[in-house]
DNA sequence: CCCAAGAAGATGATGCGTCATGTACTTTGC
DNA sequence: GCAAAGTACATGACGCATCATCTTCTTGGG
């Protein structure tokens, strides 16, 4: 297998440093959130998805699907926000096996808090750093990535 | 605070699309070398930076601050990648607090037996997806962001 | 109908990352 | 030359992500 083919100079720098952008950034914005809000991506993730949700409250499952995360993580993670009183659960009568999720006041609470100050600092960090046209690239960029993604493992 | 400067719908467009290309493209990538090779993410870079390391080896703290890495994550990661044999310490004379880190025979191994297939990933996942006008535009977006980063919190 | 296949969700084990803190050594300022 | 401050590294606790597995319920073919 010595025919592998490397990555140029241009190449290795480029993602070098779009890793290195990558790690900086979910970390920073992490780390303010959590400091600001006490809540993590994750959490923020989850409470906006349930927020958005016509009738506020989603299926376990409908909400994996929309995050892409594994259905364990959704678990886990769910029981935990559970625990802290963001979230709660109501059975489902279409389907036994089922529940569904939905916000306490608490989460409402949270969410609404956290969003202003969070997106303020996406764009700090983020999006005042980059041209209208550089945001274009980016969008391009990305969805080129995803179609392989998705190309490649169904 | 209802002077939030919400980010439009091409910047929400571009930044979900970038969350989610990252997400993706990170957890393929790890799911891929640890099927193939046993190592994950983190090992593959610091096995990466020992086998470049002059002397094959380094002291921890100039791992660290290759990797970026915390202090604590970079102690703990040596401490796992020593019990399963991937490298292993010697005493450091000229600072009786410190340490090297070499890399072990099984190490060497592993990150040479690694390479070729994850190269071959990121290439076919990642770098192929993209023209090189988009990989250099990707190098300055990068770069750009990093350094509002590092403005931002010294 | 019934039973086999499959979907919804929970759970326990394990490795990872961070925070707070501890220990040992070195440097610096007087 | 010595105390105080700082540096190198380790450690324990805790929340998070994944894997394998389990239970419960639904569904679809006979």
């Amino acid at each position: 297998m010595s025919d592998t083919r490397w990555l140029s100079d241009d190449e290795q720098r480029a993602w070098r440093s779009y890793l290195r952008m990558q790690n900086r950034l979910t970390a920073e914005l992490n780390r303010r959130l959590q400091t600001a809000s006490g809540l993590s991506l994750a959490d923020y993730d989850v409470l906006v998805h349930l927020t958005d949700a016509p009738d506020g409250r989603l299926r376990p499952y409908e909400l994996q699907r929309e995050l892409h995360w594994e259905q364990s993580r959704l678990s886990h993670h769910l029981s935990r926000m559970h625990k802290r009183g963001l979230v709660r659960r109501e059975e489902c009568d279409e389907d036994k096996r089922g529940a569904y999720v939905l916000l306490t006041e608490a989460g409402r609470q949270a969410i609404t808090e956290a969003a202003p100050d969070h997106v303020e600092t996406v764009r700090r960090l983020f999006v005042d750093a980059l041209s209208p046209e550089q945001i274009d690239a980016l969008e391009r960029l990305a969805v080129q990535v995803l179609t392989r993604l998705e190309i490649s493992d169904g």
